[in-house]
RNA sequence: GGAGGGGUGGCCGAGUGGUCAAUGGCAGCAGACUGUAAAUCUGCCAUCUUAUGAGUUCGAAGGUUCAAAUCCUUCCCCCUCCA
């Protein structure tokens, strides 16, 4: 069992299942409650926006800054150049220097909104004028193959017989590297991360003890998974990215509104910061009560992410529009003229362009399934005709690709 | 450097001259059932053009053949063992 830890943050942590591994709990706990601790997270830039997938150490570090520490948020602009092997099977393709920028640019507001005031460090600051014969002769000693071998990153590849480039086997070094350059400029003495950084982590630890003679900490959260066991932050179309204009903050309620039962409370103590007695109650909930848990967690999340008047907006464009069965004016919009309309499209085109089928055959076998619906009516045909007369009174229509996707088109004069 | 094994659709993985646009599994999409859940069952699932259609696929390029993912040649890449 785990030691009862005193500290606000460790507390919070442990109840609401943030915590994996601690390389000393107590110790860490200690530090916490007697001091002001500076930690970091690192986010690698790999997106143009970040998902799902990286809330979980979001969450993590707006409750550290919320339990009076300073988090620090380390983008990884240097270290995205390299491609960080953990977790991953094979190698992922290098990014520019270009795209790792623009990529920096998109998703540092993000980072405003969920930890505002947190100090921002892109690490190809100190990363990228490393001279090669420096840094071995400095800190090239302080590692050993020997044990980099071990380290699940590596030992995975090898094992799995996995090509594992030399270029790859350096990003711990770096990573460790960030962490000791944090610590001189910052008094960082915390990293935190997901449960693949662990090594990484570990290495960064021991480098500061080794360089500065410093006690420094690491701690980890686990790995999400939907009960199903896929990865978080896929949905049926793509990343639920974070940036509203990647993904509308209604398709963002949706995510959360559809997770599975089994998730509801887990998620419900990672991404909202709903009170524990609050979850508890929502946990008690059986059958379709759920639905209203689920409810609760779709609107904290969007709150946290796009703000609370979106997040009702959200909710209420989604309660017509299942509840009711309603075209409710929130749902993702396409504009056509009226001459186009006029004219007549085949349906098959028009889901196509809605977004709603990736080409035009795709469109096809989702009306030869069935699954296609104009104002609520199936599509018999894929030929079939829509003009003027579909439009409903408000002067839009409805297609729907299944039952959870809905698009409004509306005619511009 | 030597010997051997291999590269197949998003992934895994069959197929070793025609019946192969390519078995099967996973993932995905849709339908039924439900609670905007899960499980289950059913259909679709390389791609594309308004289509009982089409040109293009089995690492790449050539060749043999009426006919190739399957045979031959060259090249590229990966793996294993030996040096």
């Amino acid at each position: 069992m785990m030691a009862a830890v005193r500290s606000e943050f460790l507390k919070i942590m442990q109840e609401r299942g943030f915590l994996h591994q601690c390389t000393d709990l107590e110790g860490l706990d200690k530090q916490l409650l007697n001091s002001t601790v500076i930690s970091y997270n690192g986010y690698d830039p790999t997106g143009p926006s970040l998902h799902i997938g990286h809330l979980f150490p979001v969450m993590l570090q707006r409750w550290y800054q919320k339990c009076g520490h300073k988090p620090i948020v380390l983008l990884g602009g240097g270290t995205s150049k390299i491609c960080d092997p953990s977790g991953k099977t094979e190698i992922r393709k290098q990014l520019t220097g270009a795209e790792i920028s623009s990529n920096i640019k998109t998703i540092e507001g993000v980072f405003g909104k969920y930890i505002p005031g947190a100090i921002m460090v892109n690490n190809a600051e100190w990363l990228e004028d490393i001279k090669y014969i420096d840094f071995l002769m400095n800190y090239g000693h302080h590692f050993t193959i020997n044990k980099m071998l071990t380290m699940d990153s590596v030992k995975l590849r090898l094992e799995r017989e996995q090509p594992l480039t030399f270029l790859e086997f350096n990003y711990m070094l770096l990573q460790a590297y960030d962490f000791l350059e944090l610590c001189k400029r910052y008094g960082c003495t915390l990293q935190t991360g997901g449960s693949d950084q662990w090594g990484n982590i570990v290495n960064g630890v021991e480098l500061i003890r080794r360089v500065l003679g410093k006690e420094s900490f690491g701690m980890t959260c686990p790995l999400i998974m939907t009960s199903s066991g896929a990865k978080m932050g896929k949905s049926a179309s793509g990343a639920v990215w974070l940036n509203a204009d990647m993904r509308s903050p209604y398709e963002f309620y949706q995510f959360w509104r559809n997770v599975e039962d089994a998730d509801v409370v887990r998620f419900l103590k990672i991404y909202t910061e709903l009170p524990m007695d609050e979850i508890a109650r929502l946990e008690k909930l059986q059958g379709s009560e759920i639905n209203e848990a689920k409810k609760v967690l779709a609107f904290e999340a969007t709150k946290l992410c796009h703000g609370e008047k979106t997040a009702m907006e959200s909710a209420e464009t989604a309660r017509q529009t299942f509840e009711e069965g309603a075209a409710a004016e929130g749902l993702p919009t396409i504009t056509l003229p009226r001459t186009r309309l006029a004219a007549g499209i085949p349906a098959f085109a028009l889901f196509k362009d809605a977004g709603l089928a990736a080409s035009g055959s795709e469109a096809r076998r989702l009306i030869a399934g069935g699954g296609a619906r104009i104002n609520d009516e199936k599509v018999e045909s894929d030929q079939q005709v829509v003009n003027l007369n579909s439009l409903s009174t408000d002067k839009t229509i409805k297609l729907s690709a299944g039952k959870k996707k809905h698009v409004l088109v509306v005619v511009a004069d």
